[in-house]
This record gives structure tokens, sequence and C-alpha cells, in this order.
DNA sequence: AGTCATTCCTGCGTGC
DNA sequence: TGCACGCAGGAATGAC
């Protein structure tokens, strides 16, 4: 949150507004911002400086702008709050304006970082041959990457002794998934958050997927969500899907498939939303001899 | 090796 | 009115 939906989002307007143009310079106001640039803002600003941008790329909830003309990156994560904005030059700046990226050209717009709980930043970065930030080689493919394999994520499950939500959110498994979307697809799963991965059948796996993905391109398809006006596109407009969101943040709810109140649960120090009559909780595991 | 708790940060809502 | 506190949570980090 902002989840895969939302970058994807951003990566649009990223492509629209910003991939073909050469950076004239950089204004880095928060060092926090750039503090996975490990030379410092003095070296992520001068490495940018004169470089035209490629194509806008995205891999589960990281986002980047290749350098046109070197193997290089500027890598951004969004964290909890962070804002990619295309803005009039002469706008004013907004509060929490970290970097500011300018341009050599006469369109009249900059990009602008803004992050109010400085989880997320920007760094330049080295990429592989394929175009992959060498520092995300960890992050494994997103379920709307035509290329993610399916067959080594259902493995993966059955390897671990974790539960499905951990395994969701573990992005070196599957990327792009967090706190919402898993909530949202263990629901229209009918899955308990609980659940050992270690159980699933392939059939079960497909499955779970499959509304995965329905979910997250169904947000797609509206903007993503948004709770507030922390999370918007590149204009900063907020999406519609949190209308449409059947688990997350509806505790005291009826469940829209039964009528049962929707609970909370505290979850590794956030919450879980589920029905606990759609959502059984698993059978306690055995206790070894 | 794999799993899990901790840590970073700010603004908002709530209770006293 | 104001203060303290809990909560929101992605992912790197270190502990076990």
């Amino acid at each position: 949150m902002p989840e895969l939906p939302e970058v994807e989002v951003v990566r649009r307007g990223l492509e629209r507004w910003i991939s073909g143009r050469v950076v004239s310079g950089v204004d880095v106001l928060h060092p926090r911002a750039v503090r996975r640039h490990l030379a410092g803002g003095a070296d992520f600003a001068a490495g940018l400086k004169g470089h035209r941008i490629g194509l806008a790329q995205r891999r589960g909830k990281y986002l980047w702008l290749p350098l046109a003309d070197s193997p290089a990156a500027v890598l951004a994560h969004l964290g909890m709050s962070g804002q990619l904005l295309v803005q009039p030059a002469d706008a004013p700046d907004e509060k929490h304006l970290r970097i500011r990226v300018r341009f050599d050209d006469a369109q009249g717009t900059e990009l602008r970082f803004v992050d109010q709980r400085t989880f997320g930043g920007l760094s330049l970065h080295g990429t592989a041959p394929d175009g992959l930030p060498e520092v995300i080689a960890h992050i494994a493919r997103d379920p709307l990457d035509p290329a993610f394999d399916e067959e080594a994520f259902h493995q993966g499950l059955r390897r671990s002794r974790s539960t499905i939500k951990r395994a969701l959110l573990n992005q070196s498994l599957i990327s792009g998934v967090g706190n919402i979307y898993a909530d949202e697809a263990l629901w229209r799963a009918r899955l308990h958050y609980e659940r050992p991965t270690a159980t699933f059948t392939r059939p079960r796996t497909t499955e779970l997927l499959g509304h995965v993905r329905d979910v997250m391109n169904a947000a797609l398809a509206v903007g993503g969500t948004s709770f507030d006006s922390l999370y918007v596109n590149v204009n900063g407009e907020s999406g519609y899907f949190d209308r449409s969101l059947d688990a997350y943040g509806r505790e005291d709810e009826p469940c829209r498939r039964c009528g049962t109140p929707m609970r909370r649960r505290p979850w590794m120090n956030r919450s879980s939303y589920f029905c606990p009559r759609c959502q059984r909780p698993p059978r306690p595991v055995k206790a070894r001899a």
C-alpha cells in the first residue's frame, strides 16, 4: 500500500510523461529519501544529470527508470506514502517534497518525489543485461508478469513451513502483494491467513493465484486503491478501488458472501481482516512426539 | 537455512 | 486544549 496496482498506475504515468526526457538537474531535499543510494545525495544527482530517461519498468512494488545511454537505472520504491508527481515547475513545493528532478526541455514540468513517512526512496544502480537493477535481483516476478513461474511458486509453498499470508507477502516468492491485496485474495479464495503453505495442492495454488490476479486487475481498472490523498497517480489523482474492497478495513461489517460480521486480528504488527465463517482457521497441527 | 521479531517514519484518531 | 499513545506497514536487518 501502495501495492502492485498502485505502482503500475504510477509506472504508466511515468512512461507517458517522463520517458524520453533528459535530466537537467536534481535537488535532493531530504537525505533519507536517497538512503539506499549509498554514495549519497550529491552522487545521486550527479549520476542523473545529462542522461536521457528510458521506458519506465516495474517488478512487484519496485519501479525504475532506465538511463537510455548507460546500463543503470533510477530505482524507486514508494514505501508507505511515497508519491511520484509530474508537476508544473512553478507549482509550490509540497510539504513533504524530498527530491526534485528537472528536465532539459520546454515541457514546463518536473518530477517530484513526495513522501510523508519516508519509507520510500530513489537510488541509482547498475542493471543486469536484462535491464533489472542488480539490487532487486532477489525480488520474484509478480503475478501479472507473463513470465511469472507458477510452478516455482507452488513448490516454494510446499517446501516452506510457513503460513499462506506470510508467503503472499514474501517478495522473494511472489512480488507485488501487500497487506490489502493479500486479505482480498484470501477472502475470495475462502482461505484463512494462517493456513500452512505445505498443505496446498497444485489446484489450490492455481485458484489462489487466479484470485490474486483478478483482484489486482480489478483494482488496476479503476486506478488503484486510495484511502486518502496519500495514494495517487502522477497527476495527484486517487483511484476508486477502496469502494470495492471485500475484506480489508471491514471489521464488524457483514461479509459480502454470507453476512457474518468480518473480523480483524492483530497479525505481524499489522492487521488481518477475514470472515470467520467463509475462512475457517486450519486445524491445529498435531504436536510431534 | 529458514523463520520471525524489530526497526525506520509521520500524521491522524482516540482517550484521558 | 493538549498530551500521550496506538496505528497504518514494506522490507532490510539481525537474532535465533
